[in-house]
DNA sequence: ACACCCTCACGTCACCCAGC
DNA sequence: GCTGGGTGACGTGAGGGTGT
């Protein structure tokens, strides 16, 4: 190693540099797309939600409707 | 057939935050 | 302080629907 360790030399250095960058980009790659993955099993889990609240909603509608009704018969 | 719009999935960048 | 992971914002290309 007459020229200085080739580990440390600017070559090296910037092939270590693109190397890092690649493998970040990779990695936020793979992040992204599990990011989105989650997202988009979160909403469905929120819309689901939805539905079933809505359909409480209606159901205890009707149940009032049905209560309300009856109470009035009563007091006819 | 073509132009135009919409939606979806993707890649990248920038930022934030937790763990070290 | 540095580092790595998560995520919002943005730009882009592909694919499908619609009006001309």
């Amino acid at each position: 190693m007459a020229s200085g360790s080739p580990i440390s030399s600017p070559q090296h250095l910037a092939e270590e540099g693109s190397r890092k960058r690649e493998l970040r980009l990779l990695k936020n790659r793979e992040a992204a797309r599990e990011c989105r993955r989650k997202k988009k099993e979160y909403v469905k889990c929120l819309e689901n939600r939805v539905a079933v609240l809505e359909n409480q909603n209606k159901t205890l509608i009707e149940e009032l409707k049905a209560l309300k009704e009856l109470y009035c018969q009563k007091d006819a």
